[in-house]
DNA sequence: CGCCTGACCACGT
DNA sequence: CACGTGGCCAGGC
């Protein structure tokens, strides 16, 4: 690793993780391409649950489908729900429901949607 | 050095 | 929509 004490990596996971939008979420895998780790989403969890910065959103990571990556009930469940809500969004049943978090199930119907 | 686990993902059934 | 399977990488034991 370098003077920084992360890896590259772990610098562009963290850059794309602030990158994304306020009231917006992206799916772990989806952050890591971003970062240009394609395949590395189990590198992007890991990441948060181990080596979390100060002011990165990790609220507005979620799983592919849109939903919260922990189980409801959780400390974690709660902080991150609540947190994006304050942020504009809204979240039922676990799910991340903004102005279309209706992904099929595509992170492209995520954030590459026709208008 | 090998095995297991994990804030995961996609595909097929 | 639920379950099972394979793949991916890194860390802990």
């Amino acid at each position: 690793m370098d003077a920084s004490g992360s890896t590259d990596a772990a610098q562009r996971i963290f850059a794309a993780i602030r990158a994304i939008p306020v009231g917006e979420v992206a799916g772990y895998g989806e952050v890591a391409r971003r970062a240009g780790l394609p395949g590395r989403a189990r590198l992007v969890a890991r990441l948060l649950s181990t080596s979390l910065e100060p002011g990165l959103p990790w609220h507005r990571v979620c799983r592919s489908d849109g939903r919260i990556a922990f189980p409801q009930g959780s400390h974690g469940f709660d902080e991150q729900c609540a947190r994006l809500r304050r942020e504009g969004a809204t979240v039922v049943g676990g799910r991340v429901v903004g102005r279309r978090a209706r992904a099929a199930t595509l992170d492209e119907a995520l954030w590459g949607p026709p208008a």
